[in-house]
DNA sequence: CAGCGTCCCTAT
DNA sequence: TAGGGACGCTGT
């Protein structure tokens, strides 16, 4: 009898795949372990066993596996039905959820290693240049990569080179697979043992007499080994004794120190001082009781609190009671509200037990944080995480909070699998048969709309922590302010006049303006021309920090022109605005004051957002000018005032959801005024100061904003009253995306009725040179989920079979909101 | 006919 | 997804 796996591989393919085992190897493996296996001509995977059988597939024969690659599993039962769940119900391949769910170090590809062929005498003569090039080099280096022989030659495509060297066996080449994760190793050091006793001491101090720094560097080892009765690092050592590490290395080659390495948590978390829960106030009282009582009767709770109304002390306090029935606990948080000032809260409380997991993290960090859940390691207890976080490999999970829960980057839009993150982590929670949490200000018409259906519990928390007040909301209307010119650049008089009284009483300011750059059209005043990106169609952003254009699709930069590309004129003329442009008027309108901005140019980097966050914490800025990423769960004690300089371009966004997330935005900015005693000021510039939703804003009515947009979904039939399905084509051919999406369109027409919308293209048509269409499948309450991705499975599989459209990419996006 | 770009197919 | 084979274009 002959023993198979199934395996599941990193690759967007429906299949998997089944190699042959042996019985010893059947014995051994587990669902759950990687193996390494060979796929394709050359290339070694990394697959993850899903099952152990003895079926033996009938039409090819199996591959034996090149090697295991774990002891024991690293996926659990319970992620591959959560895996199984995304893939069917977001319509992509298991590979595509294995690929998401991975830190890539768990990920081992091979490499193509080339050698020398000891074995054969070769004639040099018979070798063309780069042939030779490639011979002598090999005669230096035991080996090359095909990274390292496409530099020597300069080439991109090496392969037919290498195959030729191959067949004059002048080399030879096999596969390497390497272990990808490295463990952090520290390194310290020791006095050898042979100067543990006094005189031996006595007698090396004497010897180094002459060498008074090497000295130094042993007397302090000495003190820091009293003093703290702990090994020594390297680095503590060369800090106090303040010496460079070449006299602790010449130290170590004179064998009076010894080296050693010790391997370390690359995060780590120090301060191990926690402080007990606060006591909740007692709206947060009523509210927490209302949360356990609906957890009785619901899986799902919503609890809608306005903002800074204290949601972080309730959910402390159930993460306490989870913690306290030993289960682990998940709380989901958009990216940018992961700053440190939630964090140290947390771990304020919760200490060593608080894990962190984000798209910062490095693929060696995130494989120890996936280890430490998965080994329900006392250092994991709580993960705290972004979107990806859902996928980890959580054990007896006891309790999942979704903060924030309306915001849009829960939903992962590319690559597959395009998953909402609060929508997986109640089937998460599912799974483990255990209850979710969702949270926020401003909720989603669909988690809202799923309270008043009685599918969620519902609390609600209106009063702000400490009974301060809800902010001031002024609209500003621009449009007369314009017509009166009491504008100074994109100011107007209210703002300026707010403005100057709040830093007179030395509080803080955030400006939001939801562009980055500095202007996103530049026109030509003579000709009307503006330069567009030559491979998106949007005009190029003028970035003045960098003196560029630039495009926000696909990261084309030039420099700025100084003349008309097209009639050669020099009067340039800005449209629009962006936040470099603001915080330059800034600086003249209030020359003695700071101004930083916040937007993606300026945090870059592990630490872009704490930069910036700390020094406008610590007062070190007075004004903060930036985009959305401001509005995420920042708490900024000092801020008296929040000026929107333009709320219209996100009313006009051409979306469904416009208007809903501009309710939002503009909420969630407004709350960050005032968020301590005295009563914070908001002021939005507008052109339209009578529109619904802005008017909604100004009396934080989310209630009234509620019912009109769930009138206009209803009419328009919209989520969350009807389901959506997105199907995207592209391809660098107008014509054929054309026709493609066409007759796609058709195809779904024949089931779907007046239920599919388009073929449309969408306001950025190219991108990358890719053309894109999109086509709407909206799927009534009543009809089946399940039936209608079949029926658009079935579409999508005659779409490719015809020859015409297989060059064109398709993409699922199953509720692409 | 070498050298390449592009399209299409297949993998266990 | 990646590599390989087929095919067709360019330049000598």
């Amino acid at each position: 009898m002959n023993h198979f796996i199934d395996v599941i591989l990193p690759i967007p393919l429906e299949k998997s795949f089944t190699y042959l085992i042996t019985a010893a190897e059947a014995e051994f493996l587990k669902p759950g372990m990687r193996v390494s296996v060979p796929f394709g001509k050359s290339k070694i995977y990394t697959g993850i066993v899903q099952c152990i059988h003895t079926k033996d597939p009938l039409i090819y024969e199996a591959k034996d596996i090149h090697q295991i690659l774990d002891e024991t599993p690293i996926v659990t039962q319970a992620q591959f039905r959560l895996w199984e769940w995304m893939a069917n119900y977001y319509m992509c391949t298991l590979g595509d959820v294995m690929r998401a769910a991975l830190p890539g170090a768990f990920i081992l590809d091979s490499e193509t290693i080339i050698s020398k062929n000891l074995t054969l005498e070769i004639n040099e003569a018979d070798l063309k240049d780069d042939e030779f090039l490639i011979f002598e080099a090999l005669q230096h280096q035991t080996s090359l990569k095909i990274q390292d022989i496409s530099n020597i030659v300069d080439k991109k495509n090496v392969l037919p080179l290498v195959k030729r060297l191959l067949e004059k066996k002048a080399i030879s080449v096999h596969e390497e697979i390497f272990d990808k994760y490295k463990p952090k190793l520290v390194r310290y050091v020791k006095l050898q043992n042979k100067f543990h006793n006094q005189d031996a001491l006595q007698d090396l101090l004497e010897d180094l007499s002459r060498a008074p720094k090497q000295r130094d560097v042993v007397m302090t080892l000495f003190s820091l080994t009293a003093k703290s009765k702990k090994p020594i690092p390297v680095t503590d050592l060369t800090e106090a004794s303040n010496c460079s590490s070449a006299i602790v290395k010449s130290l170590i080659d004179k064998e009076i120190l010894e080296e050693y390495y010790v391997q370390t948590d690359r995060v780590q978390y120090n301060n191990h001082e926690t402080e007990g829960s606060k006591h909740l106030n007692n709206a947060q009282e009523v509210a927490m009781n209302g949360i356990l009582e609906s957890f009785k009767k619901q899986n799902i709770v919503l609890l809608h609190g306005v903002t800074s109304s204290g949601k972080t002390e309730i959910y402390v306090k159930l993460i306490e009671d989870a913690l306290t029935q030993g289960k682990q606990v998940l709380y989901l948080l958009p990216e940018i509200a992961l700053t440190t000032q939630l964090v140290t809260r947390l771990q304020n409380y919760f200490g060593e037990q608080v894990a962190i997991f984000h798209s910062k993290y490095s693929s060696n960090e995130r494989v120890e944080v996936w280890n430490q859940v998965l080994d329900n390691s006392p250092k994991a207890q709580i993960v705290l995480g972004a979107r990806s976080s859902v996928l980890l490999p959580f054990h007896n999970l006891g309790l999942v909070i979704v903060d924030e829960e309306h915001e849009q980057s829960y939903k992962q839009f590319d690559p597959a699998p395009r998953y909402h993150a609060r929508d997986t982590a109640i089937v998460l929670a599912h799974i483990f048969n255990t209850k979710t949490l969702l949270g926020s200000a401003t909720p989603s018409l669909e988690s809202y709309f799923n309270a008043q259906q009685q599918k969620y519990g519902l609390v609600e928390l209106n009063t702000r922590f400490n009974d301060v007040l809800m902010p001031d909301i002024e609209l500003v209307d621009i449009k007369d302010k314009h017509k009166r010119k009491r504008m100074k650049g994109h100011f107007s008089d209210r703002l300026i006049a707010e403005m100057s009284e709040t830093l007179e009483d030395g509080h803080q300011i955030i400006l939001f303006q939801n562009r980055r750059g500095y202007s996103p059209i530049i026109e030509c005043q003579t000709c009307g021309h503006s330069p567009q990106c030559p491979s998106c169609d949007v005009s190029l952003t003028y970035h003045q920090y960098r003196d560029q254009l630039r495009c926000h699709y696909c990261g084309y930069h030039s420099v700025m022109i100084k003349k008309c590309e097209a009639c050669g004129s020099v009067e340039l003329d800005n449209k629009g605005f962006g936040t470099e442009q603001v915080e330059k008027e800034v600086s003249l309108l209030f020359p003695d004051y700071k101004v930083a901005r916040m937007d993606l140019d300026t945090t870059r980097g592990k630490y872009g957002y704490e930069k910036i966050i700390s020094t406008f914490e610590n007062q070190e800025v007075d004004i903060l000018v930036g985009t959305q990423m401001l509005t995420k769960g920042l708490d900024f004690r000092n801020v008296k005032l929040v000026g929107v300089m333009n709320a219209d371009n996100m009313l006009n966004f051409p979306d469904f959801r416009a208007h809903e997330r501009s309710f939002q935005l503009l909420l969630q900015v407004s709350g960050r005024a005032g968020r301590t005693d005295k009563r914070g000021k908001v002021l939005i510039q507008t052109y339209n100061p009578h529109h619904n939703i802005l008017q909604q804003v100004s009396t934080n009515n989310y209630l009234q904003m509620f019912k009109e947009q769930m009138d206009d979904r209803f009419n328009f039939k919209y989520p969350p009253v009807y389901r959506l399905i997105k199907i995207t084509l592209k391809h660098r051919d107008y014509n054929k995306v054309n026709v493609g999406a066409d007759w796609y369109a058709k195809s779904l027409r024949q089931v779907f009725k007046q239920y599919v919308l388009g073929p449309e293209f969408p306001p950025v048509s190219r991108i990358r040179n890719q053309y894109h269409k999109n086509i709407l499948v909206k799927i009534p309450n009543k009809q089946s989920l399940a039936k209608t991705k079949a029926a658009i499975l079935k579409i999508n599989t005659s779409f490719s079979s015809i020859k015409d459209f297989r060059p064109i990419r398709v993409i699922l996006n199953v509720d692409n909101y």
